[in-house]
DNA sequence: TTAATTGCAAATCGTTTGCTGAAAG
DNA sequence: CTTTCAGCAAACGATTTGCAATTAA
């Protein structure tokens, strides 16, 4: 049921911007909303490919974009080129934990952290608005595994 | 004298790695060893160029891929498709406030997110090794800009 | 002399954009 | 009808790489 209110939430974010819902935005939507954790456009492009192979790569990248702007996505940047997506919708912030071997990614909070934040920025005089965190790692699965090696 | 050793360092990482020591390279690594802040390999490139017009950009990226490796330098991704680099011989760890509006970048650190961050991976197993903080927000400058608008 | 280095231009790679025909309201 | 879309291919912008000529050790 969050998927229908989210499918929901982006029709009406189409609609009151003047833009339609079309075949091919449905199929990158549902497409979406069954994909969870990280993925990058081209991830998503592949999957949707196995449905509709007629989709173009531009369709997707301009579709994720509308899934940003609707508040049903997020997207960052690692740093490694690419862009990745997640879902917003029903998904409260969080960080990210990831394993510097296996590229394992977790998610994280902490509201102590989360409370600094903004003290830090506003003893700079700074509105914070938004913040990224990315904490780098071994994972106990690779830490193991690299004892043993 | 930071910048005879930091530069120093680097002489020594090239000797250990049978790398030389060359006129293009001296240029750059001065070049870099007198820009502050935060600042793109174009950036560089651009200032390199005005004393010594010959050097080709891929030098320049070459080069500060060594700086990196030296330790001289530290770079990061902010998501905007351009690298930032900064110095890192001589400067701590920090992280960074970034304002949304004019592009102004403080470096801050505190210790209580440094200690919950090492807390909260072991939280989950991981072994944590780095990490990369950005915040978000209005500087005090742009605020009372917006204010007025 | 031998391995490392340079500058250039071409190649990458993820992402964006211009364009033309097609489809939605 | 009028505007918004889709698909394609070309354009992009930062960075990397292949290569032939040059230089450092």
């Amino acid at each position: 049921m969050s998927g229908k209110n989210a499918y929901q939430t982006f029709v009406d974010y189409l609609l009151s911007n003047s833009q339609n819902m079309t075949p091919q935005r449905a199929t990158i939507v549902g497409a979406f909303l069954e994909t969870e954790g990280h993925f990058s456009s081209e991830d998503l492009y592949h999957k949707v490919r196995k449905t509709e192979p007629g989709i173009g790569q531009a369709t997707v990248y301009r579709t994720l974009k509308l899934l940003v702007r609707s508040g049903l996505a997020d997207c960052f940047d690692m740093g490694e080129g690419v862009t990745l997506y997640e879902h917003a919708y029903d998904h409260p912030h969080h960080d990210h934990l990831i394993c510097t071997r296996c590229g394992r990614k977790e998610e994280i909070v902490d509201e102590t952290i989360e409370r600094r934040q903004v003290e830090l920025a506003e003893r700079s005089g700074f509105t914070l608005s938004r913040h990224r965190m990315f904490l780098y790692g071994l994972c106990p699965v690779c830490r193991r595994k690299g004892i043993k090696d």
